[in-house]
DNA sequence: CTGCTTGTTGCACTCGCTTGCAAAAATAGG
DNA sequence: CCTATTTTTGCAAGCGAGTGCAACAAGCAG
């Protein structure tokens, strides 16, 4: 086995007869090279399979192309679709993800982040549920730029990415409310993020616009099996709600389930229920729940492309609509 | 907005009062520096917020600590999962995880690829259901160790771990046999990947031991939507099937879920389904899917594990064993 | 005190690349 | 054909670390 396996700039260089400058040159957009030298540079790359050496560029220019995802639950259906969308689009912009997992909650994370400052990531793009401030100041002490996507979190110097939540609920409520319910519930996780509790916040807002009250159970983090829990809760009330708006759809599909397999209700007739984030389960014929599409190609194409900036102007937020999608977990639509 | 906010190793030595080298010792496992002078560094590079470049570490020590995850459709539960486990254990061995994502089908996939070589990964290990050998290849030119999980190919150099899928295949047509199923189906993707078609040929041979015919059928990619496909094409067969074992469980999901809302059956009693992975939605009770489990976290493990060897072994492979998890959707058990 | 071993330390070179600078070559103007 | 201007090119100095080598200090036996 031996090592030595990697072709330098060096050699190119000697087999297209120029300099090594040349070579660099020839990879660097924007270069001073003739069209003759780049020609022979390219050729003699090719041929003995060269590539630049990012580690040793990014050592030079002072920035590696390297973005972090912090994120933690990376198997959650929603989450897993952001990532999807936030690599594919870092690779056409010529960026890569680095993937930090924050689960574990010894300090393995913070031996992650560690080693993300150490490679010289560029950029961290957040979206751990997990609200350590000290994470985020970490990443800004160390020069980079920071995304936070529905954190809601004011940090100068970092863009927000946000949904209108507050707004979402108030539709949902207005959509249950055409729909002939009357008694109306949010089911929340105990998670208390920012974001989970506008949604919170704007259902019950709507309910007190229209004089009717809405009650509130939170339980467990936000899981499919929180939502059987929450179910029980709300579903034994003796003013049984018919209309249930759950704070994201995983719970939904749990409440879901639980209150047609334990309560025997019949959905959307005896109860009408509206889910947040439109996995993909959402659509699937036994759930075939409303809810409201996280959207998740515009959330990446907004972070991408403000990475892509060279100013990096200091105070940013986007706040993004989240579209109604009618399925029949509501009567009418 | 200053540039130069990292501390150097000159700067920490001159704080500390050593020489540069000491600093880098000191960081360096098993070098030779005393008690007092490590001391020192420490505390020099804790005050100053010292982060070893790994750039440039990675430069002078012709290995980066990254290891590429070459994956598609990311976003699928198994997949999903497989990633979480994968990128925790990374972190754990001090390796950090580049994400590749193969899903569009342009020359970003290329581009990409060439970044992680660019980088000089150390190792790369694809879940990609793409069986695009020049990726493989370019990996293991470039001097990569390569992990395969789940391909069932032959490559010389690289670590295969997969499945003892024939077997689990196997187990459950036994499992269906004893449930008092009479008419087998085995509903198949077009993906015609190794692993699938080891599921299907050991449901084959299990049900020829048994003097049984086994109807297969298959269609469109692995996914949820062509459960409902392929249910619609067995389910309406003269003889209709009574058990049958689908290649993963998002495709159960989405055969189970036809069979019960456009075919009325009830399972178990009038159909028995199997499912492979264990993805989390098996466990939800609109399925409550008996299936094999992926080992995720031993694959992981075994990945890692050999990843950290020095020595890398010539040939090596593993085959794994998936539980059988027993739910309702098979009668008996 | 001398000779020798063991353990630390700093110098200087190296890794592969970028880039300012000045020399060389190509082009334009007269 | 000569000078002025614009490219193009090579040299060499970094970037931030690791490491072989030799110098040096400390500890110990004789």
């Amino acid at each position: 086995m031996s090592r030595k396996i990697f072709v330098s700039a060096k050699e190119v260089a000697d087999r297209a007869g120029v300099s090594r400058s040349a070579v660099s040159r020839t990879f660097t957009p924007g270069a001073s090279v003739s069209e003759e030298t780049r020609r022979r540079v390219i050729e003699a790359a090719e041929a003995l399979g060269y590539h630049v050496n990012h580690l040793a560029r990014g050592l030079m220019r002072n920035e590696s192309g390297i973005v972090c995802l912090i994120v933690s639950e990376l198997d959650t259906p929603y989450r897993a679709s952001l990532i999807r969308a936030l690599t594919g689009q870092l690779q056409s912009a010529s960026k890569i993800a680095m993937l930090i997992n924050t689960d574990r909650s010894d300090d393995s994370v913070d031996q992650a982040l560690r080693q993300a400052i150490s490679y010289r990531a560029d950029a961290s793009i957040i979206l751990s549920g997990m609200p350590d401030r000290s994470i985020t100041d970490l990443c800004l002490k160390s020069g980079q730029r920071l995304v936070l996507i529905n954190r809601d979190e004011d940090r100068e110097g970092a863009l927000m990415i946000n949904l209108n939540d507050r707004d979402a609920a108030r539709r949902s409520f207005i959509a249950l409310l055409r729909a002939g319910c009357r008694n109306f519930a949010f089911a929340n996780s105990e998670a208390m993020t920012p974001s989970l509790m506008a949604r919170e916040e704007g259902f019950r807002a709507a309910g007190r616009e229209h004089g009717l009250e809405v009650t509130v159970e939170r339980f467990g983090s936000t899981t499919y099996q929180s939502g059987a829990v929450l179910a029980q809760r709300l579903l034994t009330r003796e003013k049984r709600p018919d209309a249930i708006f759950c704070v994201n759809d995983l719970l939904a599909c749990g409440l879901m389930d639980a209150a047609r397999h334990q309560f025997n209700l019949v959905v959307p007739s005896e109860l009408c229920v509206v889910g947040f984030d439109d996995i993909e389960q959402a659509s699937w014929s036994s759930y075939n729940l409303t809810t409201f599409a996280q959207p998740v190609d515009r959330i990446a194409a907004e972070a991408v492309a403000w990475l892509d900036q060279v100013t990096p102007v200091q105070m940013n937020s986007r706040r993004l609509d989240a579209d109604l999608i009618w399925r029949g977990s509501v009567r009418g639509g």
